[in-house]
DNA sequence: CGAGAATAGTTGTTTCGACAACTATTTGCT
DNA sequence: AGCAAATAGTTGTCGAAACAACTATTCTCG
């Protein structure tokens, strides 16, 4: 099998884009980690569980949110249970299943926390363009989502919120 | 200190950016191991040493390169160098500095996990965007470099390829 | 309705990355 | 020259993630 090598267009594009893969996140982590003492991926999960109805979800939705596997979520929580920011308890509907709550610490927790994320994400992503890139950049996720998560699982709590384009 | 929260396109993009955030190094990483035993950075290393003139590198110019720390790199280095890929020798003009040189073995390496690395990376995003989209991601991406990286540090091997906009 | 398969989650082990502490060489300053 | 500071890298420790193995429910279908 013959390899279609990247062009020179197709080179610069991704070069700057796996870098901005390796910075970003170490970026994020770091503000989060000085500020609020959560990582990136803490933090997310504390947000989708402060964006669902009762602050709840079952391990496997919240998974699915995240991008997680099981045995990592499964960790995560415990961690941030022994913290006192979510409780677990078992679903009334099905025994096997897990509920995970955020406790009124945990939001407090997100409502700290949300606004030197934000102030964050403003600083080195949003900021840095112009609102015709911002849509570009819409368009060009929402592509290469179709191939990493044709599901869509990652961004179904936000589905509602933009239902514009196909 | 109050906040200016993402406007709707803001979070839009940003909640897709995040989720690519999330899964394409996963998806990078899964390949390279499967197919070649070799996680995302390390392959990088390989790839930033294949294209260095005499396939050499000093520890701390690679760090640059492969964003880094010094630390990470030297137990990365010294893994691979186990497995016989890289080799380390004293700088003969700083006794303090370690240059690191791909063996044979490395190149051949690289040489039989490009092809499938690369098709990854078309399939996944190459592939899912057009022309002008693949301009759009290099500007976009250029941008939030600017922020991330302002000396380019990451980027400084092809800089010399595209030296076209400022 | 009962046994095997599928689902939901937890726990344990090994590996990798972040951070701190340390050694060795070189540079800068007086 | 000589000593402090800076530079270059390594090593050790600890926390977090991947992977595998395991338990406990629920579903399916003969």
């Amino acid at each position: 099998m013959d390899t279609t090598w990247l062009t020179k267009e197709e080179l610069a594009a991704w070069v700057r884009l796996a870098a901005v893969l390796e910075l970003l996140p170490g970026t994020l982590d770091s503000q989060l980690r000085r500020d609020a003492e959560l990582t990136n991926f803490e933090y997310y999960v504390l947000a989708m569980l402060s964006e669902a109805t009762d602050n709840t979800l079952r391990m496997t939705a919240l998974a699915a949110l995240t991008n997680a596997t099981l045995p990592r979520l499964s960790h995560v929580v415990r961690r941030l249970e022994d913290r006192g920011l979510v409780e677990r308890f078992p679903c009334p509907e099905d025994h096997r299943a897990t509920n995970t709550r955020l406790t009124p610490a945990g939001w407090r927790k997100v409502e700290q926390s949300a606004p030197g994320h934000v102030a964050t994400v403003r600083k080195h992503v949003i900021d840095a363009l112009t609102p015709e890139q911002i849509g570009q950049l819409t368009e060009i996720t929402d592509a290469v989502l179709q191939r990493l998560d044709p599901a869509g699982k990652m961004t179904a709590l936000y589905r509602r919120h933009d239902a514009v384009e196909s």
